[in-house]
DNA sequence: AAGAGTTAAGAAGGAATAATTAAGAAGTAG
DNA sequence: CTACTTCTTAATTATTCCTTCTTAACTCTT
């Protein structure tokens, strides 16, 4: 058993495909073929079925692949880990973030945490909740930003604080006006919603819920700029996170703040403790925190 | 970064010797010396201070270590994962037990085990508490026999019941006409025990500590047959499990039964939840589990 | 102080193994 | 039926890992 076999395996198992695995580690097909062969003749049984048209895991394959992506990324973890000893910042930094945060806050945040750390060479995966905590959990992601989520032995939560939740109405509607609104205002007004797998979407679902205000559309496959526009258009109205109105011109909308109880909804920076914590990991959650803060002290300016 | 790198390297950290760990790996020295070397170039720094007398692990040599370690036991579990797949009951198997449980229960343990699973291969451990835990934390045990002790993510305790612990006296002793006996019968008697690192040593030493008695003899380095001679000798009396009196004659001694309440200790099997479990350790412990229990039957009758 | 013994590192030759390219077989789609 | 995709097989090349022999540094003894 070598590592390099256990790299091919676990690309055959993720890509389906013998040729589409050897493209993606980067060797001839009939390499790995070879080294599959190797494998399977070592553990004395066939890790594939190799159907017509795709390739599957045999029962042997499936209980061998939690080991091979725990020994490789163990491999990664132990590079990384003397790898910082070295002192130098870098290395490989794989970040997650859900789409009703990304666009907010990876921006400014990718942008200043690569001008402090240059040879950091950083991933982005924008994912709802559910992926984003799973690729945590596999050891995909380094760090990750999101809402609400499940925690885990395999994922930390570390919370960066509350964000309010802020209405979102036509230029020209009747309440449009006001300073502050209730949640009541809004009843009988049609609701936008994005996917219910966007955990904005379910937070915002159980408020409205809570108050027995039920009319909503939810729009599938989409994100928070296309709600905007919808609202813009006068088709309804909306629930937005503060962190979407200070980030992005809304033409056509106005946002105003809820009266108290102000709904909120978390920020959280996920990683796995189980994980190796390298140093680049570790600056990118002290600058995300400070991001994240700062949205907080704009968010209080902007209360007054 | 490959296996049999590790492979070296944990023997070279463990032998602190070059030759001495490329006898235990079986390769010449140089092959060694340069698969180290490799290693050092790929993570940039040297993992060993080469010494004029030995071989001592670098900071980054530390770093690593844990890591290697727990590759190459992922590596195991894998291949005994998959091996387990193909129905047959095979493979190495590691058992630890406590040095006050070992010779009475082993024997005829061990026996029955390989009449039943003849294709396993045991590896057997006698050490004190604290080493056994260690070594099953650190996955060099698939199984172990000890009694009380510390419980962690990485060491699961499995209750097989309480065993009594007994008055062992000299023959001529006054007492050893009684049937029942209680603690503070034994008040002035000089008590001999094991050196307080085998945890029987430090249960008994608390009980005698919760009654006031005091005169103790502790034996370094030492096992309860000579406890027992010495006993017979009459040089002290001592309380013993039940598992010695009911495995081993004791010429010139008398075992008394205390009165309630008896003082027990845990009969416990431990295992590393973390490792993948074979079928040869599930067998184990099965086969362990029921001859603790008979003991418990036998310890009835006896009672009777 | 000199030599025997130990320990690690270096160099050269040979064996094993994994990579590549090219060709073949099996199945699918147009 | 032909063209295309996908995996396997085969032959060749290149890498790399291991062995033996040798060198260098250090300890301990006489």
């Amino acid at each position: 058993m070598e590592i390099h076999q256990l790299r091919y395996f676990v690309a055959v198992a993720e890509e389906g495909s013998f040729s589409r695995a050897a493209a993606k580690v980067r060797v001839a097909q009939p390499s790995l073929s070879q080294q599959i062969r190797k494998l399977e003749a070592e553990v004395g049984q066939p890790l594939f079925d190799r159907l017509p048209r795709s390739v599957v895991l045999t029962e042997a394959g499936r209980c061998l692949i939690d080991y091979a992506r725990q020994i490789l990324s163990s491999i990664d973890d132990a590079r990384r880990c003397v790898g910082d000893l070295k002192g130098e910042i870098g290395g490989k930094l794989a970040v997650g973030a859900i789409p009703t945060i990304a666009p907010y806050v990876l921006p400014d945040l990718v942008g200043k945490f690569q001008k402090h750390y240059p040879e950091v060479t950083l991933e982005i995966v924008e994912d709802v909740t559910e992926g984003i905590t799973r690729r945590v959990e596999a050891g995909e992601l380094d760090v990750a930003l999101a809402s609400t989520c499940h925690s885990s032995p395999t994922l930390r939560r570390e919370s960066v604080g509350n964000e309010p939740l802020l209405a979102l109405l036509p230029e020209r509607h009747p309440l449009a006006k006001k300073t502050l609104v209730e949640l009541d205002d809004l009843k009988s007004q049609r609701f936008l919603l994005l996917h219910e797998m966007h955990c904005l979407s379910q937070q915002v679902h159980h408020l409205l819920e809570a108050r027995r205000l039920r009319p909503e559309i939810a729009l599938a496959g989409s994100q928070l700029g296309t709600i905007a526009n919808m609202v813009a258009a006068g088709i309804g109205v909306s629930i937005v996170p503060q962190l979407m109105v200070n980030h992005q011109a809304i033409p056509g909308c106005v946002s105003l703040p809820f009266a108290p109880p102000v709904p909120e909804r978390e920020l959280n920076l996920l990683y796995n403790p189980l994980r190796f914590q390298s140093k680049a990991a570790a600056a990118f959650r002290r600058e995300a925190a400070a991001a994240l803060s700062s949205q907080d002290s704009s968010i209080a300016r902007q209360a007054k």
